[in-house]
DNA sequence: GTCTATATGGTGATAGAC
DNA sequence: GTCTATCACCATATAGAC
């Protein structure tokens, strides 16, 4: 399927989204190189001139990118100190939701295609570091807000986990067409996990 | 590597059993029948003497299995009336992680490897059926505590889409050898989604 | 930058001996 | 019930024309 006006060129980017579409659908090892070039209106042998290290490449870009698209705006929330705990803590996950709704199809690769990052081991440990460091974002959020006195002594690792994988899990069912846009459920699962940790006075 | 003491039979579940745990390494499709057969001192080819339908049959079984096992912790403790909303919820969490905990290569493979139920139209169909019956017990014990006005108006299907977000994602991060056990990790996550519901008096 | 054609390696599954 | 041997197929990646 063409996702350009008829016979323009493609780029990087558009091959790595549909590359992520194609990997939704059927999961890394299901693709073939072939899947990915139909959904550009390529042959496979072509998609080696723009990823000269091919399938894994490719895999490679889509989780690198993505990943950075979603810390890109969670990152900008955690640094902003005029908010309170609890607003900055809403925010990172309305913001970090909404990125994942926005994007299923590179959202459901970073649940699910992460573990298929095995050859060339210093790219997956920078990208398993990047992800730490994700990861590491909302402990901090987590833990000022308990140093402020306003959230609960909660265990912050286990919390955080708990976190992500409710978030995680949003990339793998959130349909855009489903009964909540992705805004309501953002807001809905924010204010789950506030509620969780925030001291009622 | 050998599962059982030196040189006695090996049965279906020893096949599965060995089975989720390649999978949970290398992922179906990175899997051989050949590394399944390695795990448990067979050849490629014995497996099917087992398994007729070879590794998607493996699959389908590991899958089954798995989830017939969550459901029952869950559902014993859902259809218990003998306790409150608030008792029931926090059990069913707590029961549910647990059997995610002490199986952590079933439980990657339900969240991972369900999407690579593929052939067989008819047994996929019938166990993504007996996965819904399974959220909608979650639903039930939610719909129940807030009717019985302990519970928040929270969006019941959200809620449980992000409880089980959290509660799968055990599956893929819990190692036993980690800080905390899994009766911990069970306890707190279940207290942090009762903290999320629960209307504070 | 994209194509076609092909080399290459690998894996699920089968057949038949023991 | 497990083995060995092998078939048949498929997908990645490459080479070279256009």
């Amino acid at each position: 399927m063409a996702r350009k006006p008829a016979d323009q060129a493609v780029n990087r980017h558009d091959i790595l989204i549909a590359a992520a579409n194609v990997f939704r659908r059927k999961g890394y090892h299901g693709t073939k190189m072939a899947d990915i070039a139909a959904e550009v209106d390529l042959t496979a042998g072509s998609l080696y001139h723009h990823f000269p290290d091919g399938k894994q490449q490719i895999l490679r870009e889509v989780l690198t990118d993505g990943l950075a698209m979603v810390t890109a705006e969670v990152q900008a929330i955690v640094e902003d100190n005029t908010l309170t705990p609890d607003e900055k803590f809403r925010k990172a996950v309305y913001a970090h939701i909404m990125a994942l709704a926005q994007n299923v199809s590179v959202a459901a690769a970073l649940v699910f295609e992460t573990r298929n990052l095995l050859e060339d081991q210093s790219a997956r440990d920078s990208y398993l570091q990047r992800r730490d460091s994700f990861e590491q974002l909302y402990r901090q959020v987590i833990h000022e807000g308990i140093e402020a006195g306003v959230f609960r002594h909660v265990d912050v690792p286990i919390f955080t986990k708990a976190l992500l994988g409710s978030n995680n899990w949003v990339g793998v069912w959130f349909r855009p067409t489903g009964r909540l846009s992705g805004e309501e459920v953002a807001m809905e699962i924010a204010d789950v996990f506030l509620n969780a940790v925030l001291i009622k006075t």
